[in-house]
Formats: structure tokens, C-alpha cells, sequence
DNA sequence: TTGATACATAACTATATAGTTATGTATAAT
DNA sequence: ATTATACATAACTATATAGTTATGTATCAA
């Protein structure tokens, strides 16, 4: 088996640097095509085509205006990856940083296993 | 050119779903991987070789003990994840929702060219 | 009509995969 | 020594890419 298609979902999508530039650029508002070419520094083509692949996992959104495409951002689109990946916040923010892992991995030998001593260390 | 390698970054890494799988279980604390195949119900060799891509990318560490490998999460990896697309966390939550972009819009739309209307649809 | 502009798409290539089935290498048990 | 266990790795294959250089298709200008 091959790896994912990039338009599979938004973590594909996403895993290109050039497509999260693009989607910081549409923070600020919509942009058409040209606009992302001349601040990115990529070729037109390649542009578009990374536009298509966030268009196909919804992370943009077109408008046609005259000959010029106007796309803007759709940010719901990287809410499963936002809501994935807040599950791993508590372990470096906070208040208690690492001391969280450190407690889980201590719950976690105690209930299986478990070689005994462990506090040699001290 | 081809995509870039799963072990180049973290968004590469966890952009495959049992990858994902994977640290979600270590969240719980170390685990060997004899454990895991259990509970993903994947082939041991396969879940070795993503075990491989996330210790690449310093989202889990192992250590030995005997003849097994306790792998372990390292969340901090994750963090540029987090860092990333929390940038986008306000086009959606808080008091505004969807008001947020709808604003930022508006600012650069005035700022451009600007159509003058579009205000009709009221 | 002729030409320019804005953008999309096709054709092409090298490359890194995800998953499988062997097989290797320690460690442990008998 | 022999066997079993736990895990890593090699070899293999189909497939989807990122980026390039054409080329197509609307729209606007003269």
C-alpha cells in the first residue's frame, strides 16, 4: 500500500509546508491566486495545485469574480486536527509540564507488570 | 518531486491515522510493543516500522528492558502541531465563531481593490 | 479581431511510501 | 543445547505524490 492520498484528510493536506503557508496567508483575508504567487515565491501551477488539494479536504473555499479566483480560508476544516492533537497539550503546558506524563507512566506500572523496586535511583 | 518523508516532521508522521493510533495508546504510559499489536490489532512488524517513523520524528522513546521495548510517549514533538494550527483555533470557538474571519475579511476586502457594494443581500 | 491577463490542468519523472511475508537477533525458559 | 518469545529489519510492490513545462479556457482591453 502507498501512503494516503493528500487529499485524504486534513492531516495529509497539512503535512505540506507550502500548503500551510498558504492557508497563513488567507488568515488575513481572501486572496486571489496571483496574489499568493507573488507572496510565496511559487510557480502559478504549483499554487493552484496545492489550492486544489485544500479545496478537496475544505480547508478553502473559491469565489470567481471576473477571471480571477478568490479564495478564502475555511479554518473547520483543521478542527479534528486541532481537537487531535489538544489531547496532548496537558503534557508541556500548564502548570505541571512533564509531571503529568510522569504521574501517567507511574499509574500505568503499577497496574501492570510491575518489577518492584524502582525508586534505586534516589 | 515526491512528498516529503514521513520522519522529515511531526505533520508528516501523524498525518497516517495508526500512527495516531499509536500515541493515543501511549498517552496511558509506556507500553511494549507485544501490547500494542494487541490492542491496534495490526501485525507486529507493521506497527514496529511506525514505531520507527515516530521515534524518528521524537514522538516516542524506548527503552529496553529484557527482551521487550517499553516505548513511551514524547508529546513535546507534537507541539509544533499544536503551535501551528491553534493559530486557527479562533476562527471557531469562543464567543465569535464564525464572526472572527467574516471580520478579517471585511478589513482586507476594504483595503484592496474593493467592489463598493455588498451590502444588498441585508 | 487580436492580444493580454488570470488561472486551471495535462503530461512527465523520481521517490518514498504502507503493508505483507520472510528472516535475523537477543533474551528467556526447559 | 534446544525451543520459545519479543522485537527489528529486509525484500518486495503498487501508488500517489511535488514540482516543472507546456497548453487550455475564460475574461478584459484596444
Amino acid at each position: 500500500m502507498a501512503r494516503a492520498a493528500t487529499t485524504t484528510d486534513a492531516f495529509n493536506a497539512v503535512a505540506e509546508p507550502r500548503r500551510r503557508e498558504i492557508l497563513d496567508l488567507l488568515v488575513d483575508g481572501e486572496r486571489p491566486v496571483g496574489d499568493m504567487v507573488g507572496q510565496l515565491g511559487m510557480s502559478q501551477p504549483l499554487v493552484s495545485k496545492h489550492l486544489r488539494v485544500l479545496r478537496e479536504v475544505g480547508a478553502v473555499e473559491v469565489r470567481e469574480e471576473g477571471r480571477r479566483r478568490l479564495y478564502r480560508l475555511n479554518a473547520e476544516a483543521l478542527r479534528p486536527i486541532h481537537d487531535w492533537v489538544s489531547g496532548y497539550e496537558r503534557f508541556w503546558s500548564g502548570r505541571f509540564g512533564r509531571l503529568d506524563a510522569v504521574l501517567e507512566d507511574l499509574k500505568r506500572r503499577e497496574g501492570s507488570g510491575g518489577d518492584g523496586g524502582g525508586s534505586k535511583e534516589g
